[in-house]
DNA sequence: TTGACGTGCATAGATAATCTATGTATAATC
DNA sequence: GATTATACATAGATTATCTATGCACGTCAA
């Protein structure tokens, strides 16, 4: 099913963060690991992913470090910062709050699919 | 709490369908309901809501008469389509996709907040 | 050996959506 | 008579995302 980009787009950060909090990742490898994941649910483009990527190094969420492979193929890494906990623990919060009102009013269930 | 308009865009239109599934609403009315219901999760302002409300006029998800209330205040109030109907079924089944694979990977839990 | 595919980063430009701010108007309340 | 709540509407700025494209390297099969 094609989840509307309106949906997802509140939550890269979120899921980005996430990720982050467990271990460093490459941009490639968030793309993937988040299409896994999800099976399938979230299919970033790179366009779309990496000025996100950007963004939150901006902010400092992140930091970024250039390692190679073993291939040979240089990679960015990105490493969650302090201030990105800080921020991570805020989006779960805001998340939990946000989908049980919406689970509220659109499924008439405050929590999600317990009961459904 | 503040949440995240990134958040909140991607549902307001399943929210507004939801609401006009149950009865015809006019647009001052889906501010406030969906304030109180979500205890003050949702605090849209007309500038953002009317917009919305035109467009799903414009896409048919919505049909809308002017009348008279009792105090003499014209209004308009917005009916949905069988199309809109579709609409609504069709956004609430992407709901239950997203938030469960966003609750999987942020929260480690599948089912939202049935087990926390 | 060449062409296709997967990996990996990046950005310009178009597109789309929302918010801020503002305007109009009436009724109710203080 | 001034303020607040109700009720609609839009212009313009801002912000965000997506599409499309480019570069570069490795691997694998034909």
């Amino acid at each position: 099913m094609k989840i509307d980009k309106g949906l997802i787009g509140g939550s890269t950060i979120l899921l980005i963060l996430t990720l982050l909090s467990e271990k460093d990742y490459y941009g490639y490898e968030i793309i993937k690991t988040l299409e896994e994941q999800s099976d399938s649910t979230f299919q970033f483009k790179e366009g779309s992913l990496y000025p996100v990527l950007h963004r939150m190094e901006n902010e400092g969420f992140v930091v970024s470090y250039r390692e190679k492979s073993e291939s040979g193929k240089e990679r960015k890494y990105y490493q969650i910062t302090p201030l990105g906990q800080e921020q991570l623990a805020d989006e779960r919060e805001q998340w939990v709050v946000f989908s049980r009102a919406v689970n509220k009013i659109a499924l008439g269930n405050e929590f999600g699919l317990a009961g459904v």
